[in-house]
DNA sequence: CGTAGATTTGAGATCTCTCAAAAGATGTGG
DNA sequence: CCACATCTTTTGAGAGATCTCAAATCTACG
């Protein structure tokens, strides 16, 4: 493996803005102005970009790579919101709301991302009008995320909240010619992410494939019938 | 009782539209405009201003009431999402998304409130810029209040989801002078928002009672020691 | 091959739900 | 003002789900 074990700088030029979605509400005079005050990295997996609690300076656009983002519990136990990949905003909820980072960022893979400073956005706000009703639509479905999964995981029984759970990541991530996530978490992160310690949720992945609704293969993950899976996760509540 | 028991027409003049963050956005020219499309009704209490699956039209501008925003879960089970009071803007979210009513707003008291038309709204978003800029803010809010109560609700034991529930009712509609909750629901409905069945409900208040944190007084809940409650709710996850 | 870490299994404890029924509150009609 | 019907709230017992803990198995890698 050549991987590299150290934060890189990159140059802007590098990336395609054009696929972004964010960087498409702005004229190419806005887009120059912020290439010109952005910085842009390569960050190894396993590796902090910010933590919770620290003051926000701007955000970070997702170019490549899978980011995590936790919340810490109390005992060290670790919460898992969300991942985040390409053409993802981090950082723009707290910022906008004018409050310190709420959770932790951390890469689970190699990943490349540029920091967008608070003034250069503020400008930007201040000028393209389009850019607030953009976020404004990103928010809102945001919103509807949230508060779906809040359902998903909240008032089903566990091996529902799993599958519910790997809907959201086929959703995200989608999965590649054998049906295999394409997004490779050891056991310990998705029950992070689903809230249950390691041993429920392998017995609720268990539970799932004996309904045919995955197939396990040592740890990956092969998604069989995904409509089934999505009834399957809206039992008890939809 | 001297209760109006049906939905009743009223004259936009008499809201004080200064007392909204929303009409506070506005000139006064845009304040006359939407004035001149909005309509204004007086709703009893119990009734439904909008159901889950209708086209939306316009947004809702609460001015007095309690409303209760629910979803419906299998087996006709309710699971309640969101209590909204004055001053809340109802329905912007799957406007904006353009997605059809994902729950159902019900009145749980006396309310009052105006609706404002799509194009109404549409001609708003067009001309002022603030506006955006304002509810972005707004919706990010919401999307941290979702995504704390997501983790308050679903990786918690029971009785702190329910001091949860209890915290969040406080911080919205607050205390009388006996600490008695300004809000005044039926078992049945304070279940429906914790996600649990009324016979476990009323086991944990028992549980916090017990603990001091509260007071049962019949069906009235006081609330004792907020802060205490507010470390208990966090317990499991802080 | 051996070690450390990840994954899996199983047993028992704990928590929450379900169901049935008791107790309390509310409203109506006599 | 009382008796009755209805609805809400509360209690308790038993079933079911999930968590905790300990141990077994598997995997990756030097």
């Amino acid at each position: 493996m050549n991987r590299r074990r150290k934060i890189q700088v990159l140059e802007p030029e590098i990336f395609n803005f054009e696929e972004i979605d964010f960087s498409r509400q702005l004229s190419g005079q806005e887009l120059d102005f912020i290439k010109a005050q952005m910085s842009c990295y390569h960050f190894p997996g396993r590796s902090i970009i910010y933590k919770e609690g620290q003051r926000i300076k701007g955000v970070y656009l997702i170019f490549k790579g899978i980011v995590k983002m936790t919340i810490n519990g109390s005992k060290g136990k670790e919460h898992t919101i969300r991942f985040s990949k390409n053409g993802d905003l981090l950082g723009y909820r707290p910022l906008l709301c004018d409050e310190l980072y709420c959770s932790t960022a951390e890469t689970i893979t190699e990943t490349e991302l540029c920091f967008i400073p608070r003034q250069a956005l503020d400008h930007l706000f201040k000028n393209n009008h389009n850019l607030s009703y953009y976020l404004l639509r990103v928010a809102c479905n945001e919103l509807k995320e949230a508060n779906n999964f809040l359902f998903d995981i909240s008032r089903k029984k566990l091996s529902e909240r799993v599958a519910a759970a790997l809907v959201v990541l086929y959703q995200r991530f989608s999965v590649d010619e054998n049906n295999k996530l394409n997004i490779d978490l050891p056991r310990v992160e998705l029950a992070r992410f689903v809230g249950t310690p390691p041993e429920s949720l392998i017995k609720s992945l268990n539970t799932l494939e004996r309904n045919n609704f995955i197939k396990l293969d040592g740890k990956q993950i092969k998604i069989n019938r995904i409509q089934d899976m999505v009834d399957f996760a809206k039992m008890s509540t939809a």
